[in-house]
DNA sequence: TTGTCTTATGTTAGCGTTAACAGGATTAAG
DNA sequence: CTTAATCCTGTTAACGCTAACATAAGACAA
């Protein structure tokens, strides 16, 4: 193949396209896009020249004049923790065959973050936003009203969203933990998470867990919280701190499978008896749990199925007339592996 | 505060906010910008305006007209993997500061697809290119040379760049570990990795693997493959699988920590005498190691250090006057961790 | 006073593309 | 042969913003 590329470093533009093709720009641009009729013999030239030149199409330039973005905006409290890229994988899959195109957006938990994050997101115009999450601040809350695109908030249904809101009620996931915990006869129950007054999804999974307990007549007795650090290896130092200081705990709660697995390998490694003598259980439903010759109890959070519903939520859009307001509540599923006792 | 809010849908533009400020467009977006001078109390007034009307600007008209774009595209192959997530920690704290902004797309490992994620992101004309990998299609090879923006290809340097490159050498890496093991005596070596023809990282460590073991007239005795599934479990059984064809390895070399960890969670499960009976090694240094009382050998492979070094490639450019073709060569270190027996 | 410099604002002309419309050429229908 | 329909291509005017230049008013020195 002979390639001329662009050795004077002028940033190419249809015009060269159409001067090395003899038609006109729209022509080009018509070739290009796939749109409108255009002669095989003159598709096949313009072709050729785009490609000989290495021409790439600008697309500010054809969103500004087209007033057609394919991105959507996806913004979530972080990529260290697993669970994300799997709901992002979703959204992938949901986008595919839209000709939409996900951009990330990474807040590390922090409302101010969220707010730039989300204005930078906004001045591209894009098509849609999908966000984790119900709590924003009254700014973020204001841009989305107000964006005029559909908007998705994704994970949580616990709360009122601005438009379309994909998700599970933590606060019922943390209440049937409880009920599986009590039904199987365990009494003195500690609880282990993280440090994060902004990990809202937390702190609901831990009212609804409450909620149970109460129901009969039992609360948390002991709790212990991190920050910071391999998870893995927190859950372990977690777990024997807060045996040490309450050794009449016999089951112990972790806000996510990562502490989960490390407290479980901290349980068998000291000769606990799991699940007779203490039972565990997570959040979440990792991949990584099948790893372990021991599977922690956890909760599948539907982080694919999320991500797919959103996405299709999205892309459905334009078609259906800008409607919006769905509501979609996904159901987990206990997964009582083998650390809480059956009876 | 009285919001304003856009009840008719109609986009805001320049001209609403300089309506509703009594000043012309251009002084507005003087404001919205910080640059020029504009007399405090004018500015006051623009800002409240403004926020009033909850106006977010037009970065795409803003581009075309300014020829500049505050977007760094960042290609890598996975996300599920978490060493690419700190890479691009690395890439956000690089590019703090300097008003760059990453964009993220990913290529499932696959050339084609890498190709159509970069022509994509070409087409935003962004400020520079960050992406994982030397080798890539001569396609994909002539829009970066042609793209006349910087690019910095990250992760690896056994091999011809086209602009910058920031990495480690794998090859070497895998001489390293190659030559510790080879020291500590033993004889009999078996290889586990994933099945990924398009990992040329795995391949090259792998080849210095072995490059290293042949100045001792060893090789690689046996080895086995996996593709998909969780990396943990997977480690698991294809140690089994090894183990029970080949007994009479003395060590196994995994080209990644996390079916490393499997493997090593099944040897001690299943009664090997780790290190004496039977060494192991990983690759990466995962934090995850952390979690495990017994710590898995491994290499560190500079993940942080090389997104920013790449981000500063970038983000430094325009001073220096768009040079170019650095070559940054970091050193990965070896953590012996419990699982290589000393001597 | 005059002229020069500075500060604060406005005006004009694109940036590279596409929507919308306008034709000429060719074909089909009556 | 006329009329309409279809196909192919071109022309014009935005899209919303900013670079560059223009201008007016005030500050200050000579």
């Amino acid at each position: 193949m002979s390639r001329e590329p662009n050795e004077n470093r002028r940033p190419l533009t249809l015009r060269d396209v159409s001067e090395a093709s003899g038609v006109s720009e729209m022509t080009v641009s018509r070739v290009l896009r796939n749109r409108g009729d255009v002669s095989v013999a003159t598709r096949e030239r313009v072709l050729e020249a785009a490609k000989r030149l290495g021409y790439v199409p600008n697309k500010i330039a054809g969103a500004l004049a087209s007033q057609r973005v394919n991105l959507v905006g996806v913004i979530i409290p972080s990529l260290g923790n697993l669970v994300f890229p799997e709901v992002l994988g979703g959204i992938s899959d949901g986008l595919e065959g839209s000709g939409l195109q996900p951009v990330v957006g990474v807040t590390d938990y922090s409302p101010e973050k969220e707010e730039t994050v989300l204005y930078e997101m906004l001045s591209w115009r894009p098509s849609g936003v999908i966000l984790a999450g119900l709590e924003h601040s009254d700014a973020a809350r204001a841009m989305l009203s107000n964006s005029g695109i559909p908007i998705v908030e994704i994970m949580d249904v616990d709360g009122e969203g601005v438009d379309s809101v994909v998700g599970i009620s933590h606060r019922r996931a943390g209440r049937q933990m409880a009920d599986a915990i009590v039904g199987s006869g365990y009494k003195h129950i500690g609880f282990l998470g993280s440090k994060m007054p902004e990990d809202h999804r937390a702190r609901k999974r831990l009212e609804g867990f409450r909620e149970g307990l109460a129901v009969a007549g039992l609360d948390i007795e002991d709790q212990e919280f991190y920050a910071g650090g391999s998870a893995l290896a927190k859950g372990r130092e977690m777990t024997q701190a807060i045996l040490e200081r309450s050794p009449q705990l016999d089951f112990l709660y972790y806000s996510n499978d990562m502490i989960g697995a490390g407290g479980m390998l901290w349980c068998l490694e000291n000769g606990k008896r799991v699940p007779e003598e203490i039972g565990l259980a997570g959040f979440n439903g990792l991949p990584l749990l099948d790893g372990f010759s021991c599977r922690l109890a956890t909760m599948d959070a539907c982080r694919r199925e999320i991500g797919l519903k959103a996405a299709e939520i999205i892309s459905g859009m334009p078609h259906e007339g800008v409607i919006g307001g769905e509501r979609i509540v996904l159901e987990p599923k206990l997964e009582w592996g083998d650390t809480i006792r059956k009876r």
